[in-house]
DNA sequence: CATGAATGAGTGTTCATTCAT
DNA sequence: TATGAATGAACACTCATTCAT
């Protein structure tokens, strides 16, 4: 580390792929596919541009790699979390989504979803491998947990494949709210407060429970 | 070459900044700011390149504009919808959200999210404007319906200013569903039957409305 | 031409690929496809490098291009030349070698040989037009010539299919040591003279005709 | 991992250089100068791009060293050939010419002139060496014999320095053929059957020798 | 007002060359 | 010697912008 000071470069060619992965997942985050200079990211990687091309055959490459790369350990986890089969039905899935809510609102994880919403236009591949392996896969699971609290009488019964995405739809917000709009307005969230009361209106809703006896349906909305 | 024998190209030239605008839309909602080219807008306007640097300065105007006058008529309807004092709150509430999810399940608007969120980054202003101009102004919205509603004994207390988001979330969610991955996948969501999932859960909560006698705390999931 | 000086450009959409062509031709010839950079050809032309595009779809249009334009026009002109059918043979035959080795020897057309030399390997659809436009049709002429001679009596007879590119080969060395060698060494090769004897020795032969009683055939070597 | 486990890669040293030059002939051949990838050519030369430093200086010296070294042996052979004093001198010259026809049409030295011809605007001094080595070589060569063929009173006398690159341009031609038109059509032409027509007309002439009493000379054909 | 030919800065990509190993 | 990872200069091509008509 001290001496021997300016080597032009090092090989590196095992542990090139993944930095350069993650300094591209910067650059596309901040900038998006076409504003992003492959310069740039050479430089946040700290190589050379024609380095690149060693590692992924062009700039499209890359981004999908940077993609897939940022998802792929992720998705891994999040299923092992949901497919727990003891225990309260409710206590998993709050913390499975608590564990989402906190990943994407404090990680650079949380840039994945802008980029595709972004691209999915101009990479039509991306598009169908995120929604297939992201969107469906996630929605399966909370679809799955739904009907088995529902079968075990924990939960009301609700579509489980129109109520999965309302489920996921607040984590999508909040990871979009922390990569987009929050770097450009004083006006924070604050992931914890707001995912106790995404928790809270999640499981037991809006409605006050009346004490009172009856209580007439009103526009639709179904009173237990 | 006689008296009028060209009306075809007579425009209006009052009409036309809409009509560019409309088409800009169109194509910027396909392709995203960066990869579209004025050469396209343009033709889908009907009219040549250079006449578009007579209404807007440059691209970035162009951009601007459109998601401004995309946007601005849709926030003026939505928040006199929710702005009506008498009767149920409930049901305002209920019918604004399905307003909302109507419009950006069904219209060009559902693009106008996307692209804030892909050029957030690369428009700082443009996110301030859309930051302020409609997030906040909607969720304020939002936010001042909860709070009657709590004060009116109708909804349960929880913090406004943090469930508006979790409100807001899945009709963001199916504007980006619609517009983002349904083009890129067989499965649909049917927005009428979403959204009386989405209001069944807002209002009702997942959880079973438990006959039996006492129901224990679990993981911090108030039961009422 | 006097007064508005420098008009950043002028509209000349009809005269300016035949310009291109030309510059690209001076440039090709120069240095071969690959090492023609086209901010050069766009210099020679006096246009930008971006106005290159109005008009080619790329750098390899614009080689074909050159070589199609610089070789139809001759083309009509050299078959029409061959095709006279009254008068001698012979006179026919030489006036039109004399008008190709001239033209070949004077004009940037003898540049095409080389070009498509060149890059026969790298374009192989332009490496088939050549064949079938050019060579095949040239040699035909000359077959047909020969064949008709012989028929007349004026020529001895040989395979003309074998015997045309005989005679075509003095041209192709022509074209190419006036545009390939010629600029790198002393020695010149005059082209008027060169002709008479590629002539005298096409038409008379190389032997001499012996007055003397008897000749042997030595080695192959027919003689009258 | 023993002793000799490795003979894989135990080249010869000093026969490096003509593998390389042997593969670079191949592949510069195909392509041409700007097109070949040094990685090409390391490839075929089964070593490492980086080992190519170590025998030529850079590309452009290996372009040279591709063209002297498959030029040299076979200028020597063919001047040997033709230096012949005792015998009837158009046997000599018919036979150096079978030599060179069939060289050039069955072996890859014919793809030397396509790459001198493609490259000679962009490397002046191999222009030159190829004109003063080969060209003015083999034309000397020519030139004497024919001088020579003349003074014996066996040729007709013919300006040698011209008809020298009479002599050479079906050479050329069948060269060129072979190596560059003949891969993009389907006509073929035999080189020994163009041989006997070329060396045919070469010393007999096309004209028929008219058995009648006088014969006009028409449109400048000498005629004997 | 409208046009569209012309511009030229900007960037992705290639590949000869270098040099630490 | 030999390797091949790394470099960076070079260049084709795009497209927002300008402006003579």
């Amino acid at each position: 580390m001290a001496a021997r000071s300016k080597p032009r470069w090092r090989r590196r060619k095992d542990a090139r792929p993944a930095e350069i992965v993650a300094a591209a997942l910067e650059a596309f985050a901040a900038r998006g596919f076409a504003a992003t200079r492959l310069d740039d990211v050479a430089k946040r990687a700290g190589i050379s541009k024609g380095t690149l091309y060693l590692y992924f055959r062009n700039k499209e490459d890359l981004f999908k790699a940077v993609v897939r790369e940022a998802l792929l350990p992720n998705l891994a986890r999040a299923e092992a979390r949901l497919s727990a089969e003891k225990g309260e039905t409710a206590t998993h899935l709050r913390e499975a989504l608590h564990g989402l809510v906190t990943v994407v609102a404090t990680t650079r994880l949380g840039a994945i979803p802008k980029l595709v919403i972004a691209e999915a236009g101009n990479f039509p591949d991306l598009a169908k491998f995120y929604v297939e392996e992201v969107v469906n896969r996630g929605l399966g699971m909370f679809a799955k947990v739904l009907a088995r609290g529902a079968a075990r009488g924990e939960f009301r019964a609700v579509d489980p494949a129109l109520a999965a995405p309302v489920l996921a739809a607040p984590i999508l917000l909040i990871a979009l709210w922390k990569n987009v709009l929050e770097p450009h307005t004083p006006r924070t969230i604050d992931a914890q407060r707001f995912f106790d009361v995404y928790a809270d209106v999640l499981f037991n809703g809006l409605l006050a429970k009346m004490p009172g006896p009856r209580r007439t349906r009103v526009s639709g909305i179904r009173n237990a």
